[in-house]
RNA sequence: GGACGGGUAGCUCAGUUGGUUAGAGCAACUGGUUUACACCCAGUAGGUCGGGGGUUCGAGUCCCUUCCCGUCCACCA
């Protein structure tokens, strides 16, 4: 029920308390509601280790928004939660903790890791779920989803085993991107190129059958010449058509190697001559392969060389075995010069340390389903919003390569292949693959690897519901909810994880069939809608580091803003699609537009009670008792248009322009004019147009806060309750909000027709308003409420627009009287198009003063005249432009000339 | 090398299908305490819309070209 609203709003109080009562009331939880459309989004899982950081706050707003507003429309929605174990991520900083007390992950073995690991998820994990209920994400918590919970490591298993099953998952020995820090493989798309400074040597390889002829080559790593089996070059290279066949001598170890042919040389790179390097480098792996070349493995997986490079290398890490490479090749007499270079070198994106192409044993997946995941985007299926975004998915898709799932960790999902003790692994019949492994587990030895996170979370979508089990509530909530509705993410993982979980859907989320329909594609995506943001920079627009310190912790922003104001700033801040600088500054306007907000409620209470407030139904009744004056008109047709603003902006995924236009509805129109001008009718609280205008606030208030409620929950509850809008333990959720359409019948339902044509005079009397302030602050009597204003109406009509708002003009103009006049003299005064307001001032006039203000004023006047003419005396304008645009444009020429000479008589009457 | 995004007021950004004299917030400046709010009110100033060319009656908006900034993809050893 309705209560007083103290002065200054405090978020402290208010949404822990309402936060806790949602919680409590189940406001969040989602069901299926038969015969209500379905709407769903899924979390994307923030690592469950992790804290959170704007990035999630901005993410997780824009999801709140989505949803909370999709159950103001009385959807039947579920927002589903869930966190993702990270593999590489979280085995990182388990291994790193270990280091502090001298252990490896290998000293204590996999099993009393993964209890390490267990317990380190269950120390930090649910952290950043906790964040979020502070920032008033309205989760469906009971459904909290956790990657490495039994029931989704079994959907991830069963997924492995039906790919497999299908032929997309085979087993290869492959060169794989190799992070020699955490000794994994890692997939492409895990691996980010940076420039390096490095050398760039030439050296001699000598001529076997010619002693003393030689063959210049030139390379970046030297260290791996000992894995060399080869030199080649271009085969239409006439420099060195007559070695081609013939061999040279490999430095170290000494050995002939031979000179092959290769369309993969660059002629004009270098040299022109190629070492080639099958083992360590994925170009010359391709040429070993057509050549058949011995490949020699020089390399330890942690970086160092090995047994193979020799016993001068071997133990030695591989940034000193270059630099003694290249010394040796000097000792010897080869090089021939080193120069400065720069070159792109991969990056693992986790551990900042360059990776090496390692020859191994790894799981790949065939991408299935590649040809419909394009479809689903080019026809539709799937938006992606800005929908440029869409070009980037696209051409990622058309080239599209193998990816290798298999990582040589610990924490993560074990691959569900197991193998035949002491039996041949590379045959698959001593292979068993299965959810549940084998019966006669003494047999068999599982495979030691896991799985890719993203191997796991791209079965996100449909997985967190229990797939692919088939028990009712599976298939029924599935039915319902699947496909969701909205993806809200960054770019930044639109491989990593979007496109993945589209495939993943198309292949795995229905029958096994080679190829989709255009409704099997329907029924299969994961999403319809990817709703696709920026991310979070400082100021400066550096991305957001540990290191750099220039990371807010939103906990600290919500202390000081509040949540409300935090999500109202950020959403503010976020244009679309782009980068987001983010200051601290800029969150100001959220916490200054709950406090408008909240004092606007606070006024509306301080001039009467709010009893007659429980439904929509109640306060048109309580507004038909009088006719509207013309505020009130125009007040309630920019509420409609500010209601179908805001349903286009949602229609068309603009999130980016909702906190502007709420904004300047709720501070701009409603509290700086209506509440304004409302001040002159509730100064008799007898009179009915203070009752009226009383029950229009009501209203206005009702449905800006619904509107509003998306943005910023926990306020707009709190007043919604104080503003006696429902019964107490009922929420604002409960409400349906009504759409510009429904409210604009049912208002004319109630006998209240909103007049647009009447609400546009009101803009007159707005701007007849502004100007006299404006006269008056020129005088510095900005402040002084009790001077004379006079007014000579430009006709009629307007004469009787001003007559009737001159209550709320004197109120607003600060002005004791205001006379209509049929001429004035000798007065400053501003032209507007309701006529000519004048300061009664002809004693103190500064005529100079006077003078320039009016004189610039003309000159602007005159300029647009010159052009309003000069268009209009173009016969091409007249004879080819739309006839409105021509009609227009006459109008605007006679109003702007109109004010031209009431200015220049201004001028001369000084 | 390929693709995309951006360049509009001091700063951060809006600006629908081309159509009045290009907007907002912040910052600046001036003046204030009015039936809520100084987390406030009123007002002022500030822009040749990156440069050049074109299409058009008309261009911030469309086309071409060019210069900056940013991102992604590719990777010549």
């Amino acid at each position: 029920m309705a209560q007083e609203i103290d002065q200054g709003y405090d978020p402290k109080e208010v949404e822990p308390k309402w936060y806790a009562a949602w919680e409590e009331n189940g406001c969040f939880e989602g069901e299926v509601e038969e015969g209500k459309e379905a709407y769903s989004i899924m979390i994307p899982p923030p690592n469950v280790t992790g804290i959170l950081h704007m990035g999630h706050v901005l993410d997780n707003t824009l999801q709140d928004i989505f949803i909370r507003r999709a159950r103001l429309e009385g959807k039947s929605t579920l927002w589903f939660p869930g966190t993702d174990h990270a593999s590489i991520a979280t085995q990182n900083k388990v291994e790193q903790a270990l280091r502090k007390e001298g252990k490896s992950r290998r000293d204590i073995g996999r099993e009393k890791f993964l209890e390490r690991a267990w317990q380190w998820s269950e120390e930090h994990g649910g952290i950043i779920l906790k964040q979020l209920r502070k920032l008033g994400a309205s989760c469906d918590w009971r459904r909290t989803t956790f990657t490495m919970d039994e029931s989704y490591e079994r959907s991830v298993r069963a997924a492995f085993v039906k790919l497999f099953e299908r032929g997309y998952i085979y087993r290869g020995k492959r060169l794989v991107n190799w992070c020699p820090a955490s000794q994994t493989a890692l997939s492409n798309e895990e691996v980010v190129m940076k420039p390096q400074k490095g050398k760039f040597w030439k050296m001699r390889y000598e001529l076997v059958d010619q002693p003393g002829r030689c063959l210049e080559i030139s390379t970046t790593r030297p260290e791996t010449i000992m894995g060399d089996t080869a030199v080649a070059v271009h085969p239409d290279d006439e420099r060195y058509a007559d070695l081609v066949g013939k061999k040279v001598w490999r430095p170290f170890p000494r050995a002939e190697i031979p000179i092959i042919a290769d369309r993969a040389v660059e002629k004009d790179f270098g040299t022109g001559a190629l070492k080639v390097t099958p083992a360590h480098d994925q170009v010359d792996f391709e040429i070993g392969k057509r050549h058949d070349l011995p490949v020699i493995d020089v390399m330890n997986p942690d970086g160092t060389l090995g047994e193979a490079a020799g016993p001068e290398f071997a133990g030695m890490d591989r940034f000193e075995a270059r630099k003694k490479a290249a010394q040796k090749l000097e000792e010897l007499g080869l090089l021939v010069d080193t120069e400065d270079y720069e070159n792109n070198v991969g990056f693992s994106e986790r551990a900042d340390v360059p990776i090496e192409p390692r020859l191994s044993e790894q799981w790949f997946l065939k991408y299935p389903k590649v040809a419909e995941a394009k479809r689903a985007v080019e026809k539709g299926m799937i938006n992606f919003h800005p929908k440029r975004w869409e070009k980037v998915y696209l051409n990622w898709l058309n080239n599209i390569q193998d990816w290798c799932i298999s990582r040589q960790l610990w924490w993560g999902q074990r691959i569900p292949v197991w193998y035949r003790k002491d039996a041949d692994r590379t045959d698959s019949a001593n292979w068993h693959v299965s959810v549940d492994g084998p019966s006669d587990p003494e047999s068999w030895i599982q495979d030691d690897d896991v799985l890719d996170t993203w191997a796991s979370s791209y079965l996100w979508p449909f997985a967190t519901f229990g797939w692919p089990n088939t028990d009712e509530k599976t298939l029924k909530e599935l039915a319902h909810f699947y496909p969701t509705s909205t993806l809200v993410t960054g770019f930044d993982i639109i491989f990593f994880w979007v496109a993945r979980m589209v495939m993943a859907g198309l292949e795995l989320y229905g029958e096994d069939k080679e190829s989709l329909t255009d409704e099997e594609i329907k029924a299969r995506i994961p999403f319809k809608d990817i709703y696709m943001h920026g991310l979070i920079r400082d100021a400066q627009g550096r991305k957001m580091s540990k290191t750099l310190g220039n990371s807010p912790d939103p906990l600290d922003l919500i202390e000081k803003f509040g949540a409300d104001g935090l999500r109202f700033g950020i959403i503010n801040i976020a244009p679309s699609g782009s980068d987001i600088l983010f200051a601290e500054e800029r969150i100001d306007i959220g916490r200054n537009f709950c406090n408008k907000l909240w004092n606007a409620c606070r006024f509306r209470q301080m001039n009467g009670p709010v009893d007659a407030n429980l439904s929509l139904d109640a306060i048109v009744e309580r507004i038909k008792a009088s006719p509207l004056d013309g505020y009130s008109n125009w007040i309630l047709q920019r509420l409609l248009d500010t209601t179908r603003e805001i349903e286009s902006q949602f229609a068309k995924f603009e999130l980016h322009q909702l906190s502007h236009t709420l904004y300047n509805f709720v501070w701009g129109d409603f509290c700086d004019w209506y509440v304004e001008a409302s001040k002159a009718l509730l100064k008799d609280k007898e009179d009915p147009r203070c009752t009226m205008a009383l029950a229009v606030s009501d209203l206005v208030i009702r449905q800006s806060l619904q509107l509003l409620h998306p943005i910023m929950p926990h306020i707009t509850e709190e007043l919604w309750h104080a503003m006696g809008y429902c019964e107490e333990g009922d929420f604002l959720q409960n409400a349906v909000l009504p759409s510009a359409a429904e409210l604009s019948d049912k208002l004319a339902a109630g006998g209240i027709a909103v007049d647009a044509a009447a609400a546009v005079q009101v803009e007159g009397v707005k701007e007849l308003i502004s100007k006299a302030r404006a006269v008056k602050a020129e005088y510095n009597l900005a402040s002084k409420r009790d001077v004379t204003l006079f007014v000579t109406p430009a006709d009629a009509a307007s004469s009787a627009v001003v007559r009737e708002n001159l209550d709320t003009i004197k109120k607003l103009a600060g002005a004791e009287a205001i006379e209509l006049r049929d001429a004035v003299d000798g007065a400053p005064g501003s032209v507007c198009s309701l006529g000519t307001v004048y300061l009664d001032l002809s004693s103190a006039i500064d005529v100079e003063a006077e003078k320039e203000r009016l004189g610039k004023e003309l000159e602007k006047l005159d300029k647009a005249i010159q052009a309003g003419s000069g268009k209009l005396n173009s016969p091409n304008f007249v004879n080819k432009a739309p006839a409105h645009v021509v009609e227009g444009a006459r109008k605007q020429l006679a109003e702007t000339q109109a004010k031209r000479d009431e200015i220049a008589r201004l001028l001369a009457s000084l």
